[in-house]
DNA sequence: AATATGTATTGATATATATCATGTTTTTCG
DNA sequence: CGAAAAACATGATATATATCAATACATATT
């Protein structure tokens, strides 16, 4: 039946990662003099792993695309941090300082791993949208499914508990990062229990118990999927 | 000194409430001809208290406007309930359908005590954004305000623990919803529970002990702040 | 007015998860 | 290389908050 389906679709999309699974064409609406003019106004840097690519609090002055890498975007506390979400490759960050009265980052951005950025003079973005209307309806299309990614992890991390949160992440690393059942996670134990809302700890401990369970393997950084209809039921019951 | 004011506008609207200061302006920018057009594919609705404005997982057909009264957004999964945000008067709801790929509410949407809403056709307006760029930008500007209000939301319920949350949300009634240190809070303990991501049961305990440590003054709906700068202070704190 | 039905309140208990403490392994770098 | 510093791992304990249970109160219904 096509109503189940849909559901299917609606349950599927919520998830904790925040990546979704179309990469951003926007730029296809451009003119070619207006893709010059951005060119011209784009500048492409290299980031090493962990470095901060802008500051929470700072002003925005370019919009920000991945070439290469991934990123995470996050709030800042006293010590605490929360990921907001992250973003992979061929993917746009920073757009929410478009036109939205406060010209400063509400968020930081790192690399996760060394990554290839292109910055986006912020004006000249603005203006090409205040001219190119289809261009605007394709940014507002892609502040859309950002929005809706955010409502799925946001939902995630706060109403399922930790081992539903964590076999979420895997999945999606496995899924919609790397898009393989092994895979090489060029993070830490901390920063992989920073993405799922828990603490270092336990994210450890329950790694352990997964593989116990023979539902994952690792070995150091080296993840596997072993089981994923499990996962999946523990993602949506766990 | 400035950037400390910075500092203090940017951590003040972190907030659990997700209402926003300015009104919605956006259709200011549209010609008359526009404004008729819109006008032409408008309907206005009455709803009660506690009525279902749209659900999760049907298609999409109206962006929503509230005249008057107060929404919630929510997610919606077993018997639990995520508000990711609520809706005052002259705002804009459910934008997040708009070219997003997916032409389906995510989330569901109900009033919280009788409420007058515009239901505009989906489709003028979207025809309306794709041929006035400064429109589509006022929209840009909404949907990242919106965004940086969830953001904030996301935040608080993620890292505040229950007292902050609480302290905040009767903050913002009284500063952001109401504009009064005394208000009628047309809603039942379950609700404002739902609404600081915690149980009823507790909600109604803390509300007690900040009743008695003289904060707030309580009686049945009726509510009045006592003592704003020690609520601040919990609000940041606990 | 009396019964029913939901809402509000209070207390006792359970539990998921954080925190703390401590040891081991791996990586960094002078 | 060898020392210092991270990162990883595991167990014991603490705690915020949910859950459960039971009563009081309010509101609706016949």
């Amino acid at each position: 039946m096509k109503l189940a389906s849909t559901q299917n679709q609606a349950t599927e999309r919520i998830n904790t990662c925040t990546v979704g699974l179309n990469r951003c064409n926007c730029f296809l609406s451009l003119t070619p003099e207006e893709q010059i003019l951005l060119d011209q106004n784009t500048v492409e840097v290299k980031f090493g792993a962990g470095e901060m690519v802008c500051k929470q609090g700072t002003f925005a002055t370019h919009i920000i695309y991945v070439c290469k890498g991934l990123l995470k975007v996050y709030m800042e506390s006293k010590h605490e941090q929360l990921i907001l979400k992250i973003i992979p490759e061929e993917n746009l960050a920073g757009l929410n300082s478009l036109f939205s009265g406060n010209n400063v980052f509400v968020y930081s951005i790192s690399t996760y791993i060394p990554s290839v950025i292109k910055m986006i003079d912020i004006n000249v973005f603005r203006r090409i949208i205040n001219q190119n209307a289809q261009f605007a309806s394709d940014i507002i299309g892609i502040l859309n499914s950002n929005m809706i990614q955010t409502y799925g992890r946001f939902f995630s991390i706060t109403q399922r508990q930790s081992y539903g949160r964590l076999a979420d992440i895997l999945l999606c690393l496995s899924e919609r990062i790397f898009r393989k059942q092994e895979f090489i996670l060029e993070l830490s134990r901390k920063e992989l229990a920073e993405l799922c809302g828990m603490t270092t700890e336990n994210v450890i401990r329950m790694l352990k118990k997964l593989r116990d369970e023979d539902l994952i393997q690792i070995d150091g950084k080296k993840f596997s999927i072993k089981n994923v209809e499990q996962l999946r039921k523990i993602r949506e019951l766990g």
